[in-house]
DNA sequence: AAGGTAGTGTGAGTGTTTTCACAATTTTGC
DNA sequence: GCAAAATTGTGAAAACACTCACACTACCTT
């Protein structure tokens, strides 16, 4: 579609970037350098660098680059503009927790609805998302294309084949299940048991080195 | 450490392949292939096979892996015997989910002990972790290696001081703060915006394509 | 206005991960 | 017991990602 060119690594931090670069025009700063950002953002400064230029000559040689003219530039790649909507499935604490948070805040994405199975929480409003019944999907979801699904592994497959069926495009999946969909629907899979024991995983077999010199 | 051979990214999916052998031992499968296996986890065969084979030859040409065996291999692998304490730090949504989040279930870790600010949840006991004030967390810690941090972003640099000054090596880091640590921890970020927002933007700039044959 | 400093943009090199494709081997069915 | 089918394990290639290191340029200071 765009520019196809920049790579699936580069698109995935440019949120974290985007989000930065908010929090320094906050706080009032008009030039940073990719030293300064990598430090904020834990991304070697040669990656930021070839990162951003991917997009072009973004910054000035000498100086670093003009926090608002990035920002601006952002806003439009990462389409900051239009918001997108999106659907929550499955009003637990995790679904709950997203609910709570304001995406609206630093991001393009709303959560305009919410579906759960239990009567006690249909009706409600949280965080001035409604709550329907999961009965009531294909009536509600109208062209919402993104949905989170933060619902039991076990009900992943059913919600998943009824989502798809109402035209969702993109799957943010909580669950542990693996779902399967249609090749062109993208789905992200958050597992966070496999996240936790990766971790674990790592700390036992891959020690990291304390630099005791220099370790800036 | 061990062999340091192997690389992360297979690393990483160890636990996923773990959890699904163990979905089939209990479906009654005594065998498997890299194929079948790749339609439930969704990674390609040949990725499968070449991740097994970095632990040497575990299946058989024309018949493909015992489930037993491969399961007794990792748990072996993964240190499925010994369990993983781990600290809770913030009972909000987010950190209650994973309160209720069964981890034993099929993995080596636990959460033994959780901490927050907020008086009305200390002394409670969700999914039979013990919650206490997180000005106790000195007293408390004890030898706890691994944090999982769901706090809000304001409060993770001071959080992570205070981890680090107690002897943590392992943080799992849901706040959207980039935590600054010394070299010798490992910190694992998740960062819920940035993951809805780069799903958002892989589905405007990069269309996935329908295969209209063998779609399998 | 000139020299010093900071900091980009990128060619080239290196490292990592995935995928192809097929010989080798075992199982299965006849 | 033999031929066909299944499926591994891996060499080699391709794809992808990161990092070094430095020429170049713009800014800053005096």
């Amino acid at each position: 579609m765009d520019q196809n060119k920049i790579p699936q690594a580069t698109a995935k931090r440019l949120p974290l970037y985007y989000r930065f670069l908010n929090n320094l025009q906050m706080q009032g700063k008009t030039r940073v350098s990719s030293k300064e950002l990598s430090d904020a953002v834990k991304v070697d400064s040669a990656t930021i660098r070839r990162d951003f230029s991917y997009f072009g000559a973004l910054g000035k040689k000498g100086y670093g680059y003009n926090v608002e003219y990035l920002l601006g530039f952002f806003r439009k790649t990462l389409d900051q503009d239009e918001i997108t909507d999106v659907a929550l499935i499955g009003v637990g604490n995790l679904g709950t927790a997203f609910l709570h948070y304001n995406f609206m805040k630093n991001n393009n994405t709303k959560i305009k609805i919410a579906f759960d199975a239990d009567d006690n929480k249909v009706g409600q409003t949280i965080g001035g998302v409604p709550i329907y019944h999961i009965n009531e999907l294909e009536e509600r979801l109208d062209d919402v294309k993104v949905a989170i699904l933060t619902i039991p592994a076990m009900e992943a497959d059913r919600v998943t084949e009824r989502l798809v069926a109402q035209g969702i495009k993109g799957i943010l999946n909580f669950t542990p299940a693996r779902i399967t969909v249609p090749d062109d629907i993208r789905v992200h899979h958050i597992d966070l048991a496999v996240e936790l024991q990766a971790l674990v995983y790592f700390l036992k077999h891959y020690p990291l080195e304390k630099t005791e010199l220099y370790s800036e």
